[in-house]
DNA sequence: CTATACCCTACAGTAAGTTATAGAGTGTAG
DNA sequence: CTACACTCTATAACTTACTGTAGGGTATAG
């Protein structure tokens, strides 16, 4: 017979929270068969699927983004071709995200390093000198 | 008499929505005096704080971390040390992510790649034999 | 005096991703 | 057989940083 996982046994190995789990459901993310009882069953597969969803998500995909993917996965009702596309597009987004944080961050290192070496701590009655030199036009 | 703004002002010389000022002040971001009519009432100084608040928000702080800076501000502290400790914080995640999007990013790659030069598109009965080959433990 | 522009509070809704709760049924160990 | 752990559904609440709405009161120009 085919080992199968309840929720719970699911949540433990993939250190999902049950709720969450069957929120994903919800949302079309994880399907799951439905024993007499009523109860979840999942194949061991699932626990990749999960984490599949996880590591996505700490990607900055939204589960909107990822539905999209499985969705395709799942069912199968897509060409190829389209397929591809969707992976290209997220990859390009990726590599914007990238960019556009990596720059943010050199801005952030430069205030960091200017205020590292600055003497205005001792200053002025404004709230903090170091953030009054924000310029907002970054 | 002192120059005093009311909150249509104050929203007007900040950019910042009347809806968002006062909500600032139910987080205790921001101070008014009111009036006889129960209207708030802002000091020219106001405007330098909500610029404050934008710019801190700016560079990632959320309303809780700016409402810490204040709130030190406030007991009479400089709170340049914390916010430079929070500006580190935010660029130790920044980090973080971009390391974390950047693999995630090769990964996708990877696929794009195989794909691309694989024929898979006539080789099985599935619809899509190319998304088949997702290793969900990427 | 009236129009309308502004102000007030309080509550609802938004996105996204959960977590928590209530109330009920099920499965298992001793 | 009794606990107790686990499951189910449905709904509410939480987070963040607001925006929008309802139903009022107030200030000002003509």
């Amino acid at each position: 017979m085919t080992a199968s996982l309840k929720i719970g046994a699911l949540s433990k190995q993939t250190d999902v929270a049950v709720g969450a789990l069957r929120y994903y459901e919800s949302l079309g993310l994880l399907h799951s068969e439905r024993g007499a009882n009523g109860y979840r069953h999942y194949a061991p597969e699932a626990v990749q699927q999960v984490q599949f969803i996880k590591k996505a998500q700490a990607i900055g995909f939204s589960l909107e983004d990822i539905g999209e993917v499985l969705t395709l996965h799942e069912k199968g009702d897509t060409p190829c071709g389209l397929v591809q596309s969707l992976l290209q597009e997220k990859i390009d987004q990726l590599e914007s995200q990238i960019r556009q944080m990596t720059e943010f961050k050199s801005e952030l290192e430069q205030y960091r390093d200017r205020w590292a070496s600055s003497q205005l701590q001792t200053a002025s009655s404004n709230i903090c000198p170091l953030i009054e030199t924000v310029d907002l036009r970054l």
